[in-house]
DNA sequence: ATTTGACGACCTCCGCCGGAC
DNA sequence: TGTCCGGCGGAGGTCGTCAAA
């Protein structure tokens, strides 16, 4: 079944069938129908090896995903999937380690699937533009930007929450509940990452509450976001006896790890302790103690990426950075002192 | 850069090119090392659309991911996509939901991506032959098989674990413990899924130890292992005033939304209720009480789906059909009585 | 003026035939 | 006779161009 038997069918040429499908105005409207009928009836699908080859080019949209435990990405991923779906492309997805070069992952996949453009979920902060020249496709940093870096605003895309606010607005949450002797569990505070951003928006936080902050309620796990480095991490926090109303994570599943050590060490959520979060994940409803956190708007979130990429690849439209807003979800694991 | 640059580059034919790229044997030694010598200089990258269209193929592999909300596929699509990655070809990745048809599903990503093959992650248990002529690539269907269907075995390859006997051990270990008032929270008993063969193993339990079946301790929620469904299943069974030490759940987020609900009932598992469930994801480590759960091999199912595929396609193999074991992880959510 | 047809180019592979040694 | 290589055509869909109705 290819355009040259429904041309056949129909009665015209393979060109008209050809202008039908690819919605060319100079079809009269008697001819559309009919070849758009028959397309219907035969179940003709355009072959798209050919599609591609003549048009050089493929359809394939990478997403490179960065962290494999991370479910945030793992629901963002499904709703990108479908964006891209929907537009009539291809997801190409590949997963690397947390550790891994995504700049240079994206580089080979668009060289070996052809990509017309890519996603990254998750990474660095800190690219110069000669790093970047890796990359020939438009792209799009989903869940980051480039804020510690060199590359110009126009250079690329972004959507993401913000993320000193969001850090922000979860310490003024605990702070409003009365917490004074607030801890925080961080990956790094000075990976330039997505952690440390947090982690200033944490101490904003404090400073402008004009609370003194004290360098025993903080604990760096090192890695990206892991639940056994940060259940490890609050067991050193409570080992060393210091103490604390609250305590901040990064992630939900840092979150609920966080809240396992302090369980374990006899210490009861929230009564004992306040736990805060960001992320928002669905299991997150579910934990015990409900967790309260920043729901990141994962929904939308994909669904933006992909716009704007599409708009970038299609139209040649200008870079966009759109931050979006984290809605605070009130759970049972914060509580007023 | 085309195979004819590279012909004319060195003084040969495009035929001549084309055979020693596709390393047929009819070439001298002196030209086909000049001729590989120029592709390499040169950077010469073949056409990926064209081969794909003249050998009326592509590299890639389909995966329908059925149900949006299930951790334990975001973690297999993982290593799948690995996989595949590591063997060259290109994972096509379909996201469904829970009550929409994978058989057409994949039929139309195949003739869409010019699939190789198809992994099926979750799907119905019974099809018949004539639904599945739909689909023209070998498939595997991982996590799940096709007992209930009429399809022969030669037909399709499986690798899942055993769902009835992952149950069966799941409340012998109950039982083991001492609980005999054990209910159970699964989505449907007879809609010939996973669910059903579940409930069956957990049925074949009771049975064989000699403990009455009693209805009253069984809540069907209908819908596909979603949380909120089986909180509120949970609920109604509490609701009834009905008596139960335990309680066996299908999923371990199914498992995480039953403990929630037990314990805004004021009942505390395990001390009140233990609770048991099936699948293993790491998350369960760190829920409160720590979740005791039958732990699928996700890993090792993910990379057995796509050998085995790779073996259909490649080599002509036979199917298989593999059962793994599930191994219990004992968590703090089961108590003896 | 509008609609339609015909055609070549794009790129690769493969089978086939023919020529050369 | 066997080995090596050249050349041709077809398969696929799109798109611009030109011609024709």
């Amino acid at each position: 079944m290819t355009i040259k038997d429904i041309a056949k069918v129909c009665g015209v040429s393979v060109s008209t069938v050809s202008r039908v499908l690819n919605k060319h105005p100079d079809v009269s409207e008697t001819v559309r129908r009919r070849v758009l009928q028959e397309v219907e009836t035969q179940g003709y699908i355009p072959n798209n090896s050919a599609r591609d080859l003549v048009r050089s080019r493929s359809d394939a949209i990478g997403v490179v995903v960065r962290g494999t435990g991370n479910l945030f990405f793992a629901e963002m991923l499904k709703t990108i999937g479908r964006e891209i779906d929907r537009a009539g492309y291809t997801m190409v997805p590949r997963f690397i380690d947390s550790d891994a070069d995504e700049v240079k992952a994206g580089a080979i996949l668009e060289r070996e699937k052809k990509l017309q453009g890519l996603i990254f979920l998750g990474g660095r902060f800190d690219y110069t533009p000669a790093e970047l020249t890796l990359i020939g496709v438009p792209y799009v940093c989903c869940s980051y930007t480039n804020c510690f870096g060199s590359l110009e605003e126009k250079d690329y895309s972004s959507v993401s929450i913000d993320d000193h606010l969001t850090a922000y607005r979860a310490t003024e949450h605990l702070i409003r509940c009365g917490h004074r002797r607030i801890a925080a569990v961080v990956p790094s505070c000075s990976d330039r990452s997505i952690s440390e951003l947090r982690y200033d928006g944490f101490r904003s936080a404090l400073r402008d509450y004009g609370i003194a902050f004290d360098s025993n309620l903080l604990v760096e796990t090192g890695g990206c976001f892991e639940m056994p480095e940060t259940y490890e991490g609050v067991c050193r926090l409570l080992r060393c006896g210091v103490d604390f109303t609250a305590l901040l994570t990064l992630s939900d599943t840092t979150a609920m790890a966080a809240m396992k050590a302090l369980q374990d060490h006899g210490r009861s959520v929230p009564q004992d302790c306040s736990v805060i979060a960001i992320d928002g994940l669905n299991v997150s409803e579910y934990a015990n103690p409900t967790l309260t956190t920043m729901v990141q708007p994962v929904e939308e979130m994909g669904r933006e990426s992909v716009r704007i990429l599409l708009d970038t690849m299609e139209n040649g439209a200008p870079t966009e950075h759109l931050r979006l807003e984290a809605k605070l979800r009130a759970g049972q694991s914060v509580c007023d002192l």
